[in-house]
DNA sequence: CCTCTTGTTTGCGCCAGCGCAAAGACAGGC
DNA sequence: GCCTGTCTTTGCGCTGGCGCAAACAAGAGG
């Protein structure tokens, strides 16, 4: 591994780096700026001018949204090697969500001329960009047709099965998911109440698919939840 | 105006050519295809192979999504210079929505390895394409938020806002959205039902805010409806 | 003009999910 | 070990919104 304190492992296998050289990769990194974040600290804020784009090196960073009335839904969790607030490297815009780490973390941050000026020189960059947002589109299409036309206990599943697959880790009992999730936060991740997403997770531990703790999930019958995501 | 078929006002001012020459963009629209669509006439379906994107250059599209159920939302409705199935440009993946004329229209498509070498070879094509996209995201992120937090009557309310914005033409009673609108659709454009929209509809005809007939819609009081909106 | 199809309205009953309230469980700090 | 704050559970009642059913309205096509 590369000495410099910019790259690692982990960074140079995100889908931004995509076709480019080791060179051109190591260059994008050198002209962002390093920034650590201690747990639960606040990376931007949703309205503040947008001025750089991020990617996150190392740690967990969750990104919310409010709307007028103050309540509060979560958008997505992201991890090393994935990029938010790319809207601010072409828009002269606010930050639309709130990032904030939810362990340790280290990003990257680039300001918007001089991605604008890397896009322009590597068009490989601008492409590799768009791949990353048009996945997010998907993803956001697809939250946005469950949340229109299924269950809300169909909906806890799925988002309990796609945090697994973004942050899970094997262990005796199942996948755990690696993130403290309270009661309250799957219900932001799933559009619905502390008091819903709790009843439900009772009910799964009593058939055994999940094992739950305090801000800790573990899911034992992986199977069964997607079954049931799935048919209802 | 140009006598080439390719070119009209209403595409050369598409966000795709912002900062092109006009050379350059005469010459990307020279490698589309035209394609006419008699109203409501499939463009492509959700689940077929995604092999071109496609430019409305006049008329009007409507992208819907299903779920395995069978349920169906509506995600937009696309009008002149705008894009859709940008995801075909770069995965080789199936279209994620079914694209289907709500009037006459026609359009430009692109073949992906057409796209990509056109990106490669004037970065500002990637860059406006990024552009495009992230706007997407960003209104999907509102709309899911709003699902999410908000009642369905205001989210109703948000619908119409929305698509007069897109659509409006003024008329003597109000502003007239100028698609063809089934209350139907509009539950599926606002994640309802259409039994709820009748409702809602019916008491906002009694106080006056809008008129409505068949497929119909005028909305008389906007800013009794952005007001509602907001506030509830 | 009548008929058929497709869209709209509205009464009615029902239930999924919300949200208060209160009790219980857990973790961290001193 | 105990206290305090935060997180979780669960009983209970309520209501927003769903969806059937049936009547009504408006074009389309003969």
């Amino acid at each position: 591994m590369d000495t410099n304190p910019h790259i690692s492992g982990s960074l140079l296998i995100s889908d931004i780096f995509q076709g480019l050289s080791s060179k051109q990769s190591t260059t994008l990194l050198k002209k962002g700026r390093l920034k650590k974040l201690q747990p639960n600290s606040i990376l931007f804020h949703q309205g503040d001018p947008a001025t750089s784009c991020f990617l996150v090196n190392h740690g967990r960073l969750k990104l919310t949204k409010l709307n007028e009335q103050g309540k509060e839904v979560i958008l997505r969790y992201i991890g090393a090697g994935e990029m938010t607030a790319t809207i601010a490297v072409l828009k002269g815009r606010n930050y639309p969500v709130t990032a904030e780490s939810t362990e340790e973390s280290d990003v990257t941050s680039w300001d918007k001329p001089i991605m604008i000026q890397e896009m322009r020189q590597y068009p490989d960059i601008a492409i590799n960009l768009l791949g990353i947002v048009l996945e997010r589109i998907d993803d956001m299409q697809n939250r946005y047709l469950e949340v229109c036309t299924e269950r809300v206990d169909q909906r806890i599943a799925r988002s309990l099965l796609r945090l697994m697959q973004r942050a899970g880790s094997k262990t005796r009992d199942g996948i755990r998911i690696d993130i403290a999730l309270s009661r309250q936060n799957i219900a932001d991740y799933s559009g619905t109440t502390l008091y819903t997403v709790s009843r439900t997770l009772s009910a799964w531990e009593k058939k055994d698919w999940i094992k739950s703790g305090r801000e800790q999930i573990v899911i034992t019958n992986p199977h069964a939840l997607v079954q049931f995501a799935e048919t209802g």
